[in-house]
DNA sequence: CTGAAAGCGCTTACAG
DNA sequence: CTGAAAGCGCTTACAG
């Protein structure tokens, strides 16, 4: 009753919340949660009752489960999540695992996935790996040992390189979910979200000859990533396709974002050779593109056009505004999350160990740095 | 001894996973891990004594202990950390809980959190409350049992304008650690840790009026927040100061991120009064003003100077790259986690209830929308 | 050196 | 309608 008086006051009046945490001042400082064994005490009944009444069970004296309701929800009383999760199968959490989170196209895919996780009532675990093998392999081992039902990643860019991917099927191997997100690996049989990468680049690069420009150069700070690898297939194949020759010299790959090496490649190949497009692998590359190009007096899109991959926030504001593939990140986390949510939920159409890789279109969002087709 | 051979196959030829998968089918599809329990059984020991010898614990012949370790070790045994949560006072995990992941600026700070927070061994659950207020009770609330030893939050939009706090109190009253960062309130008691929102923009308003600007407005999409209130008391009062009158007519003030609304208002505002510069609460903002301002044919910085809050990327990559008042992104988080940190861990040099309010000092990044200071 | 027992907080058959 | 018991997976005094 004294509780329950303070209780109201606290609600009521800011100040008295100093006053209640005067009179509990052990309780409140030590932590101590309400659990089923303390509202047990209260009513002088069994704990076997007071789980039942909290979970509104048929068979408990209304009376007794309005009490004991009412008790619960005055001193806010909330279920120990590890308690409920160390019992039941599922943890109702979800890993997430990406490499970097200052990546708009990262930020959006794990809007996505936020969002259809929350909306199932489901936690999410981050880790970012930092294109890291090691701090991918502590996240996952973290994650998998009752903490998740599932993990959805976006393999670190050092794990691609190295091939290592034992770590995954540890993971696969304690009965955890795996889905992995746009950089993927064949090597590793699970549920995948991808996008076209290879079609994306394949159309931008047609859209430049189909503009009327023939000396496509190609851009890209990720030429060790599965994405990259895809991206630059799809430049060549649609090169080849429309009976251009692939010039080596053409292609420029940096490591890193490294801003000035970009500029001193671009430059050098610009003033040796003959470009009138580029194929930007990110929005970065293309932001630092569209500067150097307009620095060294070209006009966009007459004499030069850039096309960007990642339909970020950085190309709607550059002048011009830079023409995208997009990549429909905040989608694809949706679809990874949906894709998770039907396989932990076993109500997946197909059987149990067939996997699928579900491939979402990119599309070009014209702006301004691209002519118009005629 | 079968499980060992088939671990060492599955360890050095990805085909043979398969062939585990299907000699284990029923035990890997149910998810079952490996617990103490089983290693018990396998050396027909007790479970105590396996936890101790995982422990390395001295009390245990080393001689079982190798053997208890080493197969551990092949069979990849994780502890399940829910039961270790239930035992013990601390879930090694901090709840995240931020406005978007979207607005860069709190991408940096959670990114900030991240790294020291994988530092110390600590995981991450994160919730994205799109400035809803219902969203972030039902995240506190979920966070608050077992799940969490502290959390980290920047107070939703409608939280801030509906002043209703009742969930922090709850949460803290759990004994959970709150640390609020950016979007606070003096209402709730509890570590803090905050750019001086003040007196950047100050600085700012200042900046302009130093470089001979005097019809200075402003612009914002945040004038709810705590933070852009902070912003435009620092802009009336080096304003005033500077025996400058405040103009109402010069605090433009957009809800939401309405591009067409914010353009016909500022165009609205250049056609009738003179204006030489503009603060612009958010990069967006910023970001529309100098594309609107260009498009109506003013010079920048000679005719408009601008300063834009926030030094995230948009502002590096139009041309002119705009003035920034960098809020430090990334430190903040390291410093709210390592507050948060210090207060688990108590550490804390002040007493217990003693909390502090960290002001980060933003600093004037001058790039090509302010005149030159002469 | 090894193990039985208690307990973290909960739920769910099963008795009564 | 209520409760005793078992169990989820773990650790830690405490015996032996």
């Amino acid at each position: 009753m004294l509780n329950l008086f303070f209780y109201n006051l606290f609600f009521y009046n800011l100040y008295s919340f100093c006053i209640f945490l005067e009179i509990n001042h052990k309780q409140v400082l030590m932590g101590k949660r309400l659990t089923l064994k303390d509202i047990a005490k209260e009513f002088n009944v069994s704990i076997a009752t007071v789980s039942k009444a909290i979970q509104d069970k048929h068979d408990i004296s209304s009376d007794l489960k309005k009490k004991i309701l009412a008790y619960a929800l005055e001193n806010n009383y909330v279920p120990n999540q590890n308690a409920l999760k160390l019992r039941g199968k599922q943890t109702k959490t979800i890993g997430v695992v990406i490499p970097s989170i200052l990546n708009l196209f990262f930020a959006k895919v794990f809007a996505g996935i936020e969002k259809v996780a929350s909306e199932h009532g489901y936690n999410l675990i981050t880790c970012i790996s930092n294109d890291s093998l090691d701090k991918e392999k502590i996240a996952i081992d973290m994650m998998v040992n009752g903490e998740v039902d599932g993990i959805i990643i976006s393999v670190a860019k050092e794990t691609q390189i190295k091939k290592d991917y034992k770590h995954f099927f540890k993971a696969m191997n304690t009965g955890v979910k795996l889905t992995m997100f746009d950089r993927v690996t064949d090597d590793v049989d699970c549920d995948k979200v991808i996008v076209d990468d290879f079609q994306g680049a394949y159309n931008a690069t047609e859209y430049f000859v189909k503009t009327g420009c023939s000396n496509i150069a190609l851009l890209s700070f990720i030429s060790e990533t599965s994405v990259g690898q895809y991206r630059i297939q799809g430049y060549k194949e649609a090169l080849e396709n429309n009976h251009i020759t692939i010039n080596k010299n053409l292609i420029i790959e940096v490591k890193e974002h490294d801003v000035d090496e970009t500029e001193t490649l671009l430059t050098l190949t610009l003033g040796s050779r003959k470009v009138d497009a580029i194929l930007c692998l990110e929005e970065t590359s293309a932001a630092i593109a569209l500067d150097t190009i307009k620095r060294l007096g070209y006009k966009i899109p007459e004499d030069i056009s850039i096309i960007a991959f990642t339909n970020g926030i950085i190309t709607k504001y550059t002048t011009p505004k830079i023409t995208t593939v997009s990549q429909h990140g905040v989608f694809m986390g949706e679809q990874s999350m949906t894709y998770l949510l039907n396989r932990l939920q076993g109500n997946h159409s197909q059987k149990e160990k067939e996997f699928t890789t579900k491939v979402i279109k990119t599309s070009l969002i014209q702006r301004q740095t691209t002519k118009k087709l005629s």
